[in-house]
DNA sequence: ACTTGTCCTGTCATGCCGTCAGCTTACCGA
DNA sequence: TCGGTAAGCTGACGGCATGACAGGACAAGT
């Protein structure tokens, strides 16, 4: 029941208009990837789209909207992160693999949506809702089966008493974003991809058992 | 020797233009903080410094360029952060604390400059080279010691051989930036700040040294 | 008072923004 | 088949930001 596509004055969208929107919405993300998110102007959307302004605006009221459009459809994938982390162990060898394959796919994750993902992190962090939530929900998924994780080892008495869970899962996940969103910043550092993965997995390891990791 | 500061047709600024310049920096300063990134225009900064956009023009090529000016007084009182680590020591308590003060000075310094580091991290995510240095910069300092320390107690046989300095502690960097730039976000998931903390300290210090603090 | 070089702004061409009226196209029922 | 209706698109327009320039205001020295 999410309602029908709508067009800002309120006509539903039918077959043609939601082609049209969409490749306004692919053409945007194109732009995002190739140039200053700044510098992303309707106009240049709509001509890459091969259309005129004014249609961009029966469909989005602003390059944010449509933004916040792609981050939406973005997000929903990214629930599937769960998947990385659900049912997993943490102990033992079994635990190692977890965290590796968790950084794996968080970094691949970021790495295939880097451009808009960079536009929600700096709306989040300008304190717009609207991106904020659109950050959690990606990030929660792998946030909460984090945090669930860790509380499951200290109820265990494996992990400190004092540990807060969620702060921890918080840390940790904002390390993945993070580190996967300036991933070329570390070779300059001469780091190499190949390298910084188990790295930040023996990290993420650390974080949530306390413990190094038996290989 | 950095020369003397001049405007964009050559001319050398005397003290009265540097005292406009450095306004029209301190407002643009201010419009970061309180209004998206990407809604900030020239003429806007102009009004708030009572001049006109002309006048912005003869200082700076535009709105990003002012930017990087800012950006680049940050970084040189950035630089100040070497100190949170510069002799420190990481075994027994001490390594606690130093742990614990390193949170500390990092979250502060980025609380205090948050507007204009959302920026430069936007800039360095999107691949500009100027404010890719500007936040290596800032970041090696801290980077560079952490690296060192982890070094050394991998000397010392007391860390694993196979752990990369470099991604350890830019990894860790990477986080305390990021958590940094959220510390609002944590809120909402029900992390306090003063509980925060604490937590980062701990995973701080769990990752230079692959152990549990002693407190 | 006059000169000199700094400093600021009025003005202008250009280009993007965001809206509207109006035209074209597709669909559907009679 | 035909006409009605709603969807879809665009040209055109006022408004505003950009960026450049030339000329006027101002301070400081002579």
């Amino acid at each position: 029941m999410t309602g029908q596509v709508r067009t800002v004055d309120g006509r539903v969208a039918g077959r043609r208009g939601q082609a049209t929107r969409q490749k306004l919405l692919d053409c945007l993300s194109e732009m995002l990837s190739s140039s200053p998110y700044r510098d992303v102007k309707v106009i240049d959307v709509a001509r890459k789209a091969g259309t005129s302004p004014a249609t961009f605006y029966q469909y989005f009221p602003d390059v944010e909207g449509a933004v916040l459009e792609i981050a939406e459809q973005m997000a929903a994938e990214g629930a599937g992160l769960t998947e990385l982390l659900a049912g997993r162990s943490w102990v033992g060898k079994s635990g190692w693999q977890t965290s590796q394959e968790l950084v794996d796919g968080f970094l691949e994750f970021w790495r295939k949506n880097d451009a808009i993902l960079r536009v929600v992190d700096l709306g989040a962090a300008e304190g717009d809702k609207r991106f904020y939530k659109i950050r959690m929900k990606i990030l929660n998924s792998v946030n909460n089966s984090l945090a669930d994780a860790v509380a499951e080892l200290q109820a265990k008495g494996k992990v400190d008493k004092d540990v807060n869970p969620a702060a921890v899962a918080g840390s940790i996940v904002a390390m993945l974003a993070a580190v996967a969103s300036h991933q070329k910043g570390f070779q300059t550092w001469g780091v190499k991809q190949a390298e910084l993965k188990p790295n930040l997995a023996l990290l993420v390891h650390l974080g949530v058992t306390g413990k190094k990791p038996t290989k």
